[in-house]
DNA sequence: TTCAGGATGTACT
DNA sequence: GTACATCCTGAAC
């Protein structure tokens, strides 16, 4: 199977968090896999950005992985209740990180709905299908991503991102065109003082 | 369609 | 004790 290598990883961080948009990410879960499209990532960078956890290369307990080799997998508990999955990039020591904000479903969404809403797919309600995986919380909840997952190195089989559907034998996606690609601020860091305003979010539109 | 408010636990001061 | 890289529900429009 072709996935990203850590190489693809070992980059600059604002760079990688673009490139991943239109990517797949793949969760395999016993003998399953789920399978979404990356639509929106937001980059951390933890030497110039006081939005990023290990800001100022601060380093506790919970930002121990944000140093660890690119590649790895840093997943942490948010608001008391909802995870937040992020990729580590650039060398080791460098506490810098994507967030994987939201994803478009590609395969497995029986599974996903049921890890979502405890609900078959034909019972959701049209506004919950429409918010499927469009927010970090909601993504990690559906793709039974926790604590537990903190640390996993993405060139496993357990979770990783590649290219195209056909590099995991899935038939691949017929989009009706490029979608274009957009930038912005990121969310939710208000108290970033001038970080808030980097343009370091990256998204796709339906 | 948007809005306010509450749920919830961990890290850090 | 406070803040937090969020999400859901229900009420109003």
């Amino acid at each position: 199977m072709a996935k990203l290598t850590a190489s693809f990883y070992n980059r600059d961080t604002v760079q990688v968090a673009r490139e991943l948009i239109g990517k797949y990410l793949v969760r395999r879960l016993d003998c399953q896999l789920l399978v979404c499209r990356i639509t929106e990532t937001e980059a951390y960078i933890g030497r110039c950005d006081k939005a990023c956890h290990a800001y100022n290369y601060r380093r506790t307990n919970r930002t121990e992985t944000l140093f660890a080799s690119p590649g790895t997998a840093y997943i942490y508990l948010i608001y008391g209740m909802y995870h937040c999955l992020n990729f580590v990039t650039e060398p080791a020591e460098e506490p810098c990180a994507v967030l994987i904000r939201g994803g478009s479903m590609c395969h497995g969404s029986e599974t996903v709905s049921q890890l979502r809403f405890g609900k078959s797919l034909d019972q959701l309600s049209p506004y919950q299908r429409k918010n499927f995986l469009n927010g970090p919380g909601k993504l990690c909840k559906g793709f039974a991503l926790s604590r537990l997952q903190n640390g996993l190195p993405l060139t496993g089989d357990t979770l990783f991102v590649c290219d195209s559907l056909s590099d995991i034998g899935l038939p691949s996606e017929k989009l009706d065109a490029p979608p274009s690609l957009h930038v912005g601020k990121r969310i939710g860091i208000d108290y970033a003082e001038e970080a808030v305003d980097f343009p370091w979010r990256f998204f796709v539109t339906d």
